[in-house]
DNA sequence: TTCGTTGCGTAACGCTATAACGTCCGTTAT
DNA sequence: ATAACGGACGTTATAGCGTTACGCAACGAA
């Protein structure tokens, strides 16, 4: 299951977002990946869901775009919390144990099953505001 | 701001809303109100941009769709989360205010200035897993 | 009146994601 | 070996979500 092993999309994928500065669009990282072979957005989809499964990239619903693990070594980090600059696109990402035990004691009390949790704040970063 | 003297088409679509018994997408109200005379996206999403506004509604970012506020009474309540069932579409509106606190406290050690924050949990409810 | 703001209607477009094929290749079981 | 299977891949087309750009009408403030 958490397989390292990634097949060659998957690599070009997860380069392409480690090498970005933000998270990328699925489109967007099929135009930088177009001069590596890649033509249409199935071929990114398909790595992504793979590279979601394993935890090496995150999905930041909010803006429909992925962002490569910050902590990628440090596997099930339960659910993270991401901070999204709306000005500069920039992410932090960090995990509250808190947070998530509330959250876990919220679902247990009502009887709610979780499978994927997302917690997105945006707003505008340190830098952006100075 | 806090206008509550709704226009037409934001009556409508805040209807279909409240009518529903989950999320709808932006794309179901419009085909639900095609026979009250509407004809196309913009006019629902104008219309939720303002109901979105005046804290009527809600988004659910991960799902893209949207949903009536559960209480709509109550303005200013802060950050909500959603409990999101995949098998039934239904959802759960709550707030916790330790969750708020807590992702208050990162925001502020962080130097971050938030505008808005989504927590959604997807999963299985009650109902469901019964 | 004139101007700015707000809401509305229509058409066209762009971005996000998936469906439905078929192919290739490596593993496993016979 | 080879048949059978599963998993990744490639391509085309299509579905679903959201916005841009234009013009018009109504209303309140200067």
């Amino acid at each position: 299951m958490t397989a390292r092993d990634l097949t060659k999309n998957q690599e070009m994928v997860l380069g392409a977002l480690s090498a970005a500065d933000g998270p990328l669009s699925a489109y967007t990282i099929l135009d930088r990946l177009r001069d590596r072979g890649f033509r249409a957005p199935l071929q990114v989809y398909r790595a992504l869901d793979k590279l979601l499964d394993y935890g090496l990239v995150h999905r930041l619903e909010s803006i429909n775009a992925f962002v490569a693990c910050a902590h990628p070594h440090c596997h099930g980090h339960g659910s993270i919390a991401f901070a999204i600059c709306e000005k500069c696109g920039q992410v932090e990402e960090f995990s509250d144990a808190t947070v998530q035990s509330r959250l876990g004691d919220w679902s247990r009390e009502h009887g709610f099953k979780p499978s994927k949790t997302a917690i997105e704040i945006r707003g505008t970063c340190a830098t952006c505001l100075a």
